[in-house]
DNA sequence: TTGACTGTATTATATGGCTAGTACAGTTGG
DNA sequence: CCAACTGTACTAGCCATATAATACAGTCAA
């Protein structure tokens, strides 16, 4: 059964896609593998404290990513493979990097300031 | 008078956003300065194709924050110094970093890899 | 078998972001 | 002076996010 122990939904963006991010991020990071169960819609819902419709929501779209598979009456079950799992990786390090390169350009700060900068706040955590 | 020639809106993120972010990091660069004249809310809003009133929670929003200054009548001017600007970076860019540095460690990336992945995607643009 | 769980679907309501249109008072330059 | 600009304020509507309540059919273990 996945964990949602590591699970800290922030405000500003849809929990929706939190969730969606939590379970791709965790698949890349390989402590979510293929066959783990997840949580029900409403179990997860009363852990998170949020409404089912957006835990499903969420789970919805899993679905449509071909991550998940779920049938009426049984839980629904991570479908990962080595293909899918390095396609994820390579989007969502393409997306998240992309977005700070951007920041940190449009901030004037030089490529060799960026990495000393990562470096740093790596360990300040 | 300020250029928005280099702004380009992403979709996910709120346009007004955006645009505080995009007067902030010009401030932090140095290409924005102290006294530089603000577009008027309705020629912005034509030039980017979007809402005056959007416009206006933007330039609102840089007004609580005391970094323009307006008047009735009279175009909105950055009001900025020294301290404001150190104090922009630091916040703009620790918000920036721990994102980048939170989404790289749920993907089970070390620090190494996340400054050899910076160095990479950095040239790639 | 059967009761408690599961996924799925529907309708309704509230809030925030964005758009559209209108209005009014202050300034600026010819 | 005054026409054209400026900031500011307000109402109304649309869409996405999130909530709430309910319903129904499939699975699974005791």
């Amino acid at each position: 059964m996945i964990s949602f122990d590591a699970f800290k939904p922030t405000d500003g963006t849809p929990i929706y896609q939190q969730i969606l991010l939590y379970i791709e991020r965790g698949a890349v990071a390989g402590t979510i593998r293929d066959g783990d169960e997840l949580p029900s819609r409403r179990v997860l819902s009363a852990l998170l404290g949020i409404n089912p419709n957006t835990v499903q929501k969420a789970f919805h779209l899993l679905e449509e990513e071909d991550l998940i598979e779920s049938q009426a009456g049984a839980k629904s079950v991570m479908k990962i493979d080595e293909e899918k799992i390095r396609k994820l990786r390579e989007n969502l390090l393409r997306e998240d990097i992309r977005s700070i390169t951007g920041a940190l350009r449009q901030m004037g700060i030089s490529r060799e300031e960026a990495i000393r900068l990562i470096g740093q706040y790596w360990d300040e955590e």
